[in-house]
DNA sequence: TTTATATTCAACCATTTAGTTGAATACTAT
DNA sequence: ATAGTATTCAACTAAATGGTTGAATATAAA
């Protein structure tokens, strides 16, 4: 696997598959195991494992051993970088929003 | 090109590349021509054409024909559609951060 | 100590992505 | 009408991604 340039590439990269925006959401109550997380997916073992490699080289989540198993919880820095770089972007597109109801309204 | 299952695909893939999270940060300003944009980049016409058209499929630009020209602009809908998926877990990773702080502090 | 369980690694394959080049289309200006 | 400008399309390539299988490693249980 490649190194990125930038921590976005990887972080945006890991937000784009379902399968690992759906581990996210199964993390979000708490510590799993590779297992437990496995076990909910029509994928191998490996595949599900190479899927926590991306999410934990983003730094969405973290993994800690114990004993033979890894449990696996939420990182928050990943997510907060992603939503800082939306932040720029916020009160633009706010604006924008804006604008488009004002016209509609007035256009009515 | 294939369709996205997901919105947030084509989102999240959009921005994992940096040429085109680049482009995003030229439009925020106001509208520029895809010439006016290419300019700026190391790569060919075409392959300029082609992130724009990634970027206008996940919505987060919006291209509108004027003469010969495309005045490409920034569009809300995508941005704020992956700002709505993090809102979710934002209260998540605060607390994780709060209590992060709160240990540190308590450890010194 | 052998066996079972949890996880990763390595090698491989199919598909997608990001880029190229060259031709095609559409509009503007001469 | 002709030439130039702006943009896209089509075909192709190299590299990355998402998946598989089978072997390797490390720990726990019998």
């Amino acid at each position: 696997m490649v190194e990125y340039k930038s921590t976005l590439d990887g972080i945006f990269l890991s937000l784009a598959n379902p399968t690992r925006r759906d581990i996210l959401r199964r993390l979000a109550p708490g510590v799993q195991t590779v297992s437990e997380l496995a076990d909910h997916y029509d994928l191998t073992f490996a595949a599900v494992s190479k899927h926590l490699q991306v999410l934990e080289r983003a730094k969405l989540v973290h993994k800690r051993k114990s004993g033979r198993e890894q449990r696996v919880e939420l990182s928050p820095t990943g997510l907060q970088q992603a939503d800082k770089y939306l932040e720029q972007y916020r009160k633009l597109w706010e604006e924008k929003l804006d604008r488009l109801e004002m016209f509609l309204k007035n256009d009515k």
